[in-house]
RNA sequence: GGGGGCGUGGUGUAGUGGUUAAACAUGCGGCCCUGUCAAGGCCGAGACCGCGGGUUCAAAUCCCGUCGCUCCCGCCA
């Protein structure tokens, strides 16, 4: 018999049905047995008299919670029943597969244990439906990312992750043992972004993953993460980029917003709203004017960047201010930025750069390129980088690369913001940090 | 890499020097209950209080070390 979803249960009033799903209740009485029922769209209540077959009573008493079962049964509608109002009439069931008790933990338990044992447990921690809507959430915002890049023009690219030099710095790089060399996991595509641009593609998006050998141990990074990446040429300065960005975002947002504004008020107390356009735009020099009148005291060897305590701040300001969740912050020193960044013509200690903050965190880095290969040259130099491991790179700048700018986004760090999550290990399928590389 | 916090039955917590070496909730097992529904009632099993050392007449409780987890900073998305 085919498969009928526990919320299109209410249209089978009276037919016998099949319900897939798993067991999250069984209350077994002296003449009665009520099994609650639970499959990605609901619960429903599975009502079985004992007497009426012995032999299945039996059979239900031995099953476990968060056993996967098929059953068959009558739809009946039951003003008494308070899941729905109505219930199914068991005939049959079948235990797909029997989960013994105990259960390291029950995922729809009230204590739930703390995070690092659920993780060690993730496929009952994402029984859980808030635990699954993360992931449909994820889905949605993914599809609209495609949807408006390809509306626009843009080709999607995917990279090499296994690479034979650093891309910028040298010490977040895993190595591995490559035959009788040495490879590198990619910790951005961002040389392979711009090759795209002086192979004249002129648009490009990559989602894909990123490594980082960070020993970081903080609530919002992860040593592998997913990283969404876009680049466009022919721009006259890293303000295209930011408009391009603020445009797409906003879809995503508004999709979003159109299948899940409910759902996420319900499962995480978030009212979602749509940004409004364009985003709040701060140089480094007004935000740095911002934090002093806020009073907040950044530390004195972090000159001309800005620490997590300093993102926050801004981030309330400009939710104070503008009522904005968002905020470019651009024009950063040279000192703090990668030296690809193009650096402003008439004021070459600012890079035409910017990050983007939402609710106070940091989400995306982005910047015009620097493209002309004497002065991308001279900017390594003169950020003390050696020159060899970059020849290849110089090399994509040698034969009319156009202007170009582009971004990188960090995936689960936009689900912390759009739900509220307290930890990036909520918002990514199965996490990765440097005590962690199981499962 | 630097700093802070935590580590007690399966799980979540209480207990922070001493009445019977550990309490509560939940889960688990058993019994009871004409249909429960955050089910309820009774009974039961389950922890040498992360590990090692020390202080003390006495340590889950104080000290040191160690391991694990966690958060913050650094780094970044």
């Amino acid at each position: 018999m085919k498969r009928t979803f526990i919320k299109d249960l209410k249209e089978k009033l009276d037919q016998t049905v099949t319900v897939q799903g798993w067991l999250q209740t069984l209350r077994d009485q002296k003449s009665m047995q009520f099994l609650i029922i639970r499959d990605h769209t609901g619960l429903v209540q599975a009502a079985h008299w004992k007497k009426g077959n012995p032999e299945l009573a039996e059979l239900i008493s031995t099953i476990g919670t968060e056993s996967s079962l098929t059953l068959t049964g009558k739809v009946v509608a039951n003003e008494v029943v308070k899941l729905g109002g109505l219930e199914l009439q068991l005939e049959s069931v079948k235990i797909e597969n029997n989960a013994p008790m105990p259960l390291p933990f029950e995922p729809n338990s009230d204590n739930l244990p703390e995070q690092d044992f659920r993780l060690d447990w993730r496929y009952l921690d994402l029984r859980r439906e808030r635990n699954r809507k993360i992931f449909e959430i994820q889905t949605t915002a993914e599809q609209a990312m495609r949807e408006w890049w390809l509306a626009n023009g843009y080709i999607e690219m995917h990279s090499p992750k296994i690479v034979g030099a650093p891309s910028e710095g040298g010490a977040e790089l895993f190595t591995l043992p490559y035959f009788e060399t040495t490879a590198y996991l990619a910790q951005s595509p961002q040389f392979y972004k711009q090759m795209a641009m002086a192979a004249g593609f002129e648009k490009v998006f990559e989602i894909g993953p990123v490594f980082r050998a960070d020993p970081s141990f903080t609530s919002r990074h992860m040593t592998e993460f997913t990283g969404v990446d876009m680049e466009i040429s022919w721009i006259n300065s890293h303000e295209d980029v930011m408009v391009a960005m603020e445009h797409w975002l906003a879809h995503v947002y508004q999709k979003v917003h159109d299948k899940h504004a409910d759902e996420i008020k319900d499962l995480f107390d978030v009212d979602f709203t749509v940004p409004a356009l364009p985003f709040p735009r701060l140089t480094m020099a007004e935000a740095y004017q911002i934090l002093k009148t806020q009073g907040y005291k950044l530390p004195p060897e972090r000159k001309g960047d800005l620490d997590p305590g300093a993102e926050r701040a801004l981030g309330a300001y400009v939710k104070q201010t503008c009522g904005s969740d968002f905020v470019f912050v651009k024009d950063w020193p040279v000192a703090v930025r990668a030296f690809y960044h193009m650096r402003h013509a008439d004021n070459p200690g600012l890079t035409m750069s910017f990050d983007l903050l939402g609710k106070g965190l940091e989400i995306t880095t982005g910047a015009q390129r620097e493209h002309r290969v004497e002065v991308l040259t001279a900017q390594a130099l003169d950020k003390g980088l050696s020159l060899e491991p970059l020849k290849d790179y110089f090399d994509f700048f040698r034969y009319g690369c156009p202007p170009h700018g582009g971004l990188g986004l960090g995936l689960s760090r936009l689900l912390m913001i759009m739900l509220d999550l307290p930890n990036i290990r909520e918002a990514v399928y199965l996490f990765r940090g440097p005590n962690r590389l199981t499962p």
